[in-house]
RNA sequence: CGGGGAGUAGCGCAGCUUGGUUAGCGCGCAUGCUUUGGGAGCAUGAGGCCGCGGGUUCGAAUCCCGCCUCCCCGACCA
């Protein structure tokens, strides 16, 4: 491969664009990688096009190892396929949807679930069909609310999406693991740092669910590790490690004190420590009650329930509902208050919950034998020394409580920190949902029909492209890691004399020797501005050819370590030809 | 959907408060000469429905009203 840059079709900007803030954005742009054609949707520029070609390369090779067959198929699609599942209501406004001339619906696939599923229907029945695992890269289509970080969430964007199908759920689980497998492979050729979390399966109505996703500042999901261990996961995904119960044996009992205008925890801990009690209490000691309601997706009664958890801790409403899950969760009105007069705001307490049949659900850190502070569903007045177990006993754990730093890890071995990752994989056992939808059968050796259980696994193509971006920068510009790097070797020919001809001859020379090159070709263009373009646009290996030609030497430049050395014209086709086998 | 910001040449911006020449600067682009190891110099030039519509005025990029679009934060989504 030979590219020159006389006539490449590339333009270079010297300033950030100002839409532009991740550096992703701004470098892909700034090096004519890409260029924004609508809201969240980009057109691909030459070089733009290599590295996501690159990318794909590296997912197809993986997928097709573990069996993966690649397909194509529509991006447009009818109504009705969507219909079946629900999901063109489901979907909501993220789905963009169009008619034609007849004013028949259609859509442009988000993914595609349904379609997968039919084709199988349509071409297998039996047992000893299966287990088959089908794939394809395509443009996918969603219509954020906000697209934004330029290519790191578009509205079009490229997806490689993969469907498993399987008679059993030992099958099922194969196929996932081989496909976790494979992400981990693909990642790492990819050179990407990344993690595996859990991850809540949410609308896709799936079980086993993980997410890869690449640790970026510019992510946007946050996820816990570990300090002391390999340990990640999604902050929803965090369960609380409860502590041993104790016994209620010896505790005090529990008081009730007037807490003139305490509404809110910080006040009431001050007060507390101002009564004279003989101990100092922290907003950990309180047991903080809110209420929300809930109901089962599309039902109409709401269930007004309780959730205590510890004072110190801010409500994670993202987390109480992946706990609550599948249950829709909304905050109380004034309206449900007025319903239920023992509600005391402010003042809330186990006690009323529990005698008006409430159901009441608290941090897994409320263990028999635990003593809090909490309201006494009385207006200014609260309760000391309530026991878990001994004076009220809840209904039930729920995880609504903040994740910090320093919490401990669940597996036992450190604590937790945040971090910030770009979702560049999903691996999801789907189960039956699909095949239920759509009958999709195959017939046993017994003679009677198995309903077949899927998988489905999806890697962000051109996000990944972004990803890698994000992770391999510097202020002078991209750092290609060399699988993908839009070629292997950029030559740059300055000064008036012959080397830009010299510098040809060397790319065409090393291209035939089968390495990738982009040469520096034009006329009239100063060797400043050469040499900037070429760290912008980050190919990993230089070779300048310039003033040190009178004397027979060439330049030779690494891009990620800034190292240059000087070699003899004579052995630069072999040099470069070595360090890119080499590497 | 809530909050904030912005629409002026291909890109990045000034001008608007206080209306008044032919709307300006940098980059880029074209031509010529010079220059050639870190975003060159000089000269000449092309390129604008100043987001759209209406209004005020002798006169609107500038003031008023309405609308549209884009960007950022959040919500949502994954």
């Amino acid at each position: 491969m030979l590219l020159r840059m006389s006539n490449l079709f590339l333009r270079t900007l010297r300033e950030d664009p100002a839409d532009a803030e991740v550096p992703s954005h701004k470098l892909l742009v700034r090096g004519g990688f890409v260029r924004r054609a609508a809201p969240g949707v980009y057109s691909w520029l030459p070089l733009g096009k290599i590295v996501l070609e690159n990318v794909s390369a590296v997912v197809r090779e993986e997928m097709n190892r573990i069996g993966g067959q690649e397909v194509l198929l529509p991006a447009l699609l009818p109504r009705e396929y969507y219909e079946a599942t629900d999901r063109w209501t489901e979907y909501g406004d993220t789905l963009f949807r169009l008619q034609d001339r007849k004013g028949a619906d259609y859509l442009l696939g988000p993914t595609h679930e349904e379609l997968f599923t039919l084709l199988v229907k349509g071409e297998y029945s039996s047992y000893k069909d299966f287990p088959v695992t089908l794939y394809q890269i395509q443009e996918k289509f969603r219509d954020e609310a906000r697209p934004r970080a330029g290519i790191l969430r578009g509205r079009e964007f490229h997806m490689k999406d993969s469907y498993s199908f399987d008679i059993d759920d030992e099958g099922l689980q194969r196929s996932y693991d081989a496909h976790r497998a494979a992400y981990v492979r693909v990642f790492d050729r990819l050179g990407l740092e990344y993690v595996v979390v859990k991850a809540t399966s949410g609308a896709m109505g799936g079980s086993a669910s993980e997410e890869f996703l690449a640790v970026a500042p510019s992510g946007e999901d946050t996820f816990v590790r570990s300090t002391g261990s390999d340990y990640a996961a999604n902050v929803e995904a965090v369960s609380t490690p409860a502590p041993a119960a104790r016994p209620v044996e010896g505790l005090p009992e529990a008081r009730k004190h007037h807490t003139p205008d305490t509404p809110t925890i910080e006040s009431l801990v001050r007060f507390l420590n101002d009564a004279g009690l003989g101990r100092s209490f922290t907003a950990a000691d309180t047991l903080k009650n809110i209420l929300v309601k809930v109901r089962r997706p599309g039902g109409t009664d709401w269930e007004v329930i309780g959730v205590g958890l510890p004072g110190d801790r801010e409500v994670d409403m993202k987390r109480l509902e992946a706990s609550l899950d599948p249950f829709e969760v909304a905050l109380l009105e004034e309206a449900d208050f007025a319903a239920y007069p023992f509600l005391v705001k402010g003042y809330i307490g186990p006690g009323a919950l529990l005698s008006n049949k409430l159901r009441y659900l608290v941090d897994p850190r409320v263990v028999e034998g635990t003593a809090w502070v909490t309201g006494a569903d009385e207006a200014d007045h609260h309760v000391v020394d309530l026991v878990c177990g001994r004076d009220f006993t809840p209904d039930g754990t729920v995880e609504a409580a903040e994740v910090r730093d320093g919490d401990p890890s669940p597996d036992g071995d450190g604590t937790l920190y945040t971090a910030r990752g770009i979702e560049i994989g999903h691996v999801f056992q789907l189960g039956r949902k699909y095949a239920d939808a759509f009958s999709l059968d195959a017939l046993g050796p017994d003679g009677k029909p198995r309903r077949v259980t899927m998988g489905s696994y999806g890697i962000g193509v051109s996000r990944v492209v972004a990803a890698i971006v994000e992770q391999s920068h510097d202020d002078k510009g991209i750092v290609w890691p060399r699988q993908v790097a839009p070629a292997d070797v950029h030559v740059v020919g300055t000064g008036k004399g012959e080397q830009i001809e010299v510098a040809l001859r060397v790319a065409r020379e090393l291209a035939d020797r089968g390495v990738r090159v982009l040469v520096d070709d034009r006329k009239g263009v100063s060797p400043g501005v050469k040499f900037t373009d070429a760290e912008l646009l980050g190919i990993p290996t230089g070779v300048i050819i310039g003033r040190g030609l009178a004397d027979g030497v060439v330049e030779l430049r690494d891009r990620a370590t800034g190292e240059r050395s000087e070699i003899a014209l004579d052995a630069v086709v072999d040099t470069v030809a070595a360090v890119v086998a080499e590497s």
